[in-house]
DNA sequence: TTGATGCCCACGGAATCCCATGCTAGAAAA
DNA sequence: TTTTCTAGCATGGGATTCCGTGGGCATCAA
């Protein structure tokens, strides 16, 4: 559980591109590989912001593709989108990783940016993006989505 | 993870056909193999640009056909198109490497060209063409060739 | 000669390392 | 309770290394 990315954080992006990981996920990096990798994709599932993922994570998704057949056109699709815009990070010994310039620029994360958990992943938004797009989520919305959550009733089997 | 080929990088290809290969790559080849080998083989599975395989990742490809049975008719197409046409080269000791002439003629590859890790593989394109080849995938609304990947749930068996 | 190929060195800009500085939260002391 | 101290964390700046790139020579073939 600690291995997870949980909670949100607003942290900065200094000229150089470079932002501090959280201290928190920090820990969680460290629990799943003991160096300090990790693996940033950009707009992968949401094209809006950053994923990140520990090494472990991001292996399990690319091997997945990999097993797909060679001649499956979404195989070609995903390995453009995962594998060719992947980028593997070491935290340098601040905890901080640098974002590339590119990255900066096409989601706007210059400044104030927040990183904010999603269990196995996380992602890196522009405040101000992320703002925007939190507000109408928070705002009352019947969340029926909680009906669709799989349900182990506690005490159950792992 | 640091073997497979990720991310994509811009280079240019001199008068003389060189180009450097990334140097985030350089390390992952040499991880794979401890002298500077690398295979190209133009438009195996996407005729469009030339593929690059680290050694052993080439062999494996070639071993697979040469179990398929003599007589069939598509063992010799792969023949020609896999062992026919790869072309072995090395890195030299500013980890550059000389593409021949045909192949810079035939995919456009003069100036920009474009590094794209495909995990296993990596391909390199005309930098005009990649880009305007990408554009459309990255406008893909809702990515539908993510439905289409493979799922373990986390904790699954690996 | 002409042109291709391999090897060596040189330069500029960018990424990386190393050290310094506030800030804050929590512990320790009064 | 209030005050002081301290350790961890986010952030900034300077220095150094690395990497992509271009050019110069030799060597060899046509």
């Amino acid at each position: 559980m600690w291995q997870q990315f949980t909670s949100s954080f607003f942290n900065k992006v200094d000229t150089k591109g470079r932002v501090s990981i959280p201290a928190l996920w920090r820990k969680a990096l460290e629990l799943r590989n003991a160096e300090g990798n990790i693996v940033l994709v950009p707009g992968f599932r949401d094209k809006n912001c950053v994923e990140g993922y520990a090494p472990d994570e991001y292996q399990r998704m690319s091997a997945a593709v990999s097993r797909m057949h060679p001649s499956d056109p979404n195989r070609r699709k995903l390995e453009y989108r995962l594998m060719g815009r992947a980028l593997p990070l070491q935290l340098d010994d601040n905890g901080r990783i640098v974002l590339p310039k590119e990255m900066r620029d096409r989601f706007d994360l210059g400044g104030d940016v927040a990183f904010v958990g999603a269990g196995e992943s996380f992602q890196i938004w522009s405040r101000a993006r992320y703002d925007e797009f939190i507000a109408p989520l928070d705002d009352d919305e019947d969340f029926d989505a909680l009906a669709a959550m799989p349900w182990d009733p506690p005490g159950a089997a792992p």
